[in-house]
DNA sequence: CCTACCGATCGGTAGG
DNA sequence: CCTACCGATCGGTAGG
């Protein structure tokens, strides 16, 4: 078994696999070193610092989850399929991006400034975003809640915390943990069941 | 203004804000100390080591939860009835105790054994209680959903993220929260408006 | 990629 | 409740 290459990206793998098990600040580089069977000091050819693996993963995975958002939701305007569609790509990256959520909720705030700010700007981006689709469902007559805010934290965290509970070996794929996460939103926003193309 | 008195449930209060605010690796016994203007040592006149303060923390919540459950729960015999009271009672706890929610949710992992399996079993033993009543419902024929575990799991998870986002100084108060997710909660297995009692 | 090493900080103890 | 101090470990650097 011969020892995998060390490159900034395995550098990060591995880093995003001890920060979401053990968190940002119960992780010693020392430890991601010992996963990837080097010393220490040798991570230092791949990466600026801790602080700089952590920033990284935090600022892919939430340009990540705005893209799939835009991608998902640009070009339809009718808001029942837009929250849709916009619930089911976000379930789904929770399941199959399991590592870097728990990262995201867990350590944004151990970013330091002004990144922290920065990031947590990004997040609060997508999450008005989500509620504007709720928002305007609302408006149109086309969804019955008494709060858009607390239908879209509910929507939202339900999604998130898929990240949590979710297995490759259990008995639900992925896309069908999103279909039925995608209907529950639907339910909350007091749409009954809704076939999509 | 006179410095309060010292005393374990002083201390456990700083490092229960701290740890939530920080994370229990991020806090140093420093900063507790500072937050209550003594000395590091000092700390120990008062509790037997950082370790022990997050399990009270975790041990004090987690029964807690367990406690309110049965409060809430035994007694009731209607699945919908239980179901409405488990999840106003979890609701509500997560909007009231958000500091403890908050530490129990990101640091019960970094507990030693057996602390942490001890803990860890009893959460799920919460979780499998609130599982059973969603599959009690179904087989009664009372809810309508297709993965109970899929529900429980959403929502579970909807109520703890309430910590999250809840304020005090916000809109709407914590037994506002709690009906609402209710009703979330409710529609999610299939039941339309409920008015209880 | 390594060994050797640095200053800083950690949780915790001694002793009063 | 404090000062003084401990060993251990941390992130990071020098230099090859």
């Amino acid at each position: 078994m011969t020892r995998q290459a060390l490159t900034a990206e395995t550098v990060l793998d591995a880093a995003l696999t001890r920060f979401a098990a053990r968190g940002y600040h119960g992780t010693a580089l020392s430890e991601i070193a010992a996963a990837l069977d080097v010393r220490t000091p040798s991570l230092y050819n791949h990466m600026r610092s801790k602080h700089d693996l952590l920033l990284t993963i935090v600022e892919r995975t939430v340009h990540g989850v705005l893209d799939d958002f835009h991608a998902a939701v640009d070009g339809r305007t009718d808001p029942l399929e837009r929250l849709h569609h916009a619930v089911l790509v976000y379930a789904h990256r929770h399941a199959t991006h399991r590592r870097e959520a728990l990262v995201v909720n867990r350590d944004t705030s151990s970013l330091e400034e002004p990144h922290r700010t920065t990031m947590q700007d990004l997040r609060r981006e997508h999450e008005h975003a989500l509620r504007a689709i709720i928002t305007d469902g609302v408006r149109q007559g086309r969804f019955d809640v008494g709060s858009p805010a607390l239908a879209s934290f509910a929507i939202r965290e339900m999604c998130v915390s898929t990240a949590r509970w979710f297995s490759d070996d259990g008995p639900l794929t992925a896309e069908q943990v999103a279909r039925e996460y995608t209907e529950f939103a639907l339910t909350i926003v007091g749409v009954g069941r809704y076939a999509s193309s």
